[in-house]
DNA sequence: ATAAATGCAAATAATTTGCAGAATA
DNA sequence: TATTCTGCAAATTATTTGCATTTAT
């Protein structure tokens, strides 16, 4: 398992990038959370290990690691209008979003793909790639 | 079959709203209309019969529809962060999105039920609503 | 006549960009 | 030392809001 300042130095190798404090800084934050963080939230957390970081740094390398392939962008909300940032782990997978609490649940099932085939079958299309998000209760909020 | 004009006034008479020209001009489009328009395409329609109106008042009439559950709001693309707004028919549905031509494709299949089903029992979560979008290629963008 | 809705212009929120200076290879 | 990257401030995009005026009931 490569981490994710060793996959992008590489990158940034191939292509005379260079790998500064603040992205260093950044991947390692993206890499050791579970969570799906908005750009603001990522700032906050990089803040703590240089407080000086700007935030259109944060956006500039998560566009980068969009574009590599590292991170995808997700809304979730249809209500609050920002982004989230999924650092792509290898599979596809959809989430589960938590109305009370925003916490979000990785998932994946075999209906996704039924589902796919169905849909080329009976639209005539072809599908490339699917969005899913189940809205809901999640199990520590249904504790109440 | 009520049009989306009447139901709306039988909404405004019981909240002491007023049915105003805009109101009329905005709700027949979204009537006619099978698409799933943002507010800025709905806004250069409605101004063919009534040229002089106001963003502001389309996206006040969208937002109250909404309220009332005549329309829901969905973003369909990740990159360009406007909503779309679906006029609510009656029963839940999910879309299509050709990345091609934009076109959007109502559907709904029985996988999504199991879908739900069985992350409910694996999380142990309630599903309350679901977003599906299968992004691809439609039917006539295919012939290329 | 009165409360509600509109148009306009300014505010907000999320994200992007231009540019001069700082930092990496 | 030559580019690349950063910070800052200003621009952009989508949407919302305050307020004076207009309009439906």
């Amino acid at each position: 398992m490569d981490s994710l300042v060793q996959t992008a130095q590489v990158k940034l190798l191939l292509q005379g990038g260079r790998m500064t404090a603040q992205r260093r800084c950044i991947l390692e934050m993206l890499d050791s959370q579970p969570d799906h963080p908005t750009a603001e939230d990522l700032y906050e957390t990089v803040k703590q290990c240089d407080p000086t970081i700007n935030l259109s740094t944060v956006y500039r390398t998560l566009r980068w690691l969009e574009q590599e392939g590292l991170v995808s962008a997700r809304r979730f909300d249809d209500h609050h209008h920002h982004e989230h940032f999924d650092p792509a782990r290898p599979g596809e997978h959809y989430h589960f979003y938590c109305t009370i609490c925003q916490r979000v649940v990785e998932f994946d099932d075999p209906s996704i793909e039924t589902l796919k085939a169905n849909m080329q079958r009976q639209l005539g299309v072809v599908v490339q790639s699917a969005t899913v998000v189940l809205n809901g209760i999640c199990a520590e909020c249904r504790q109440k």
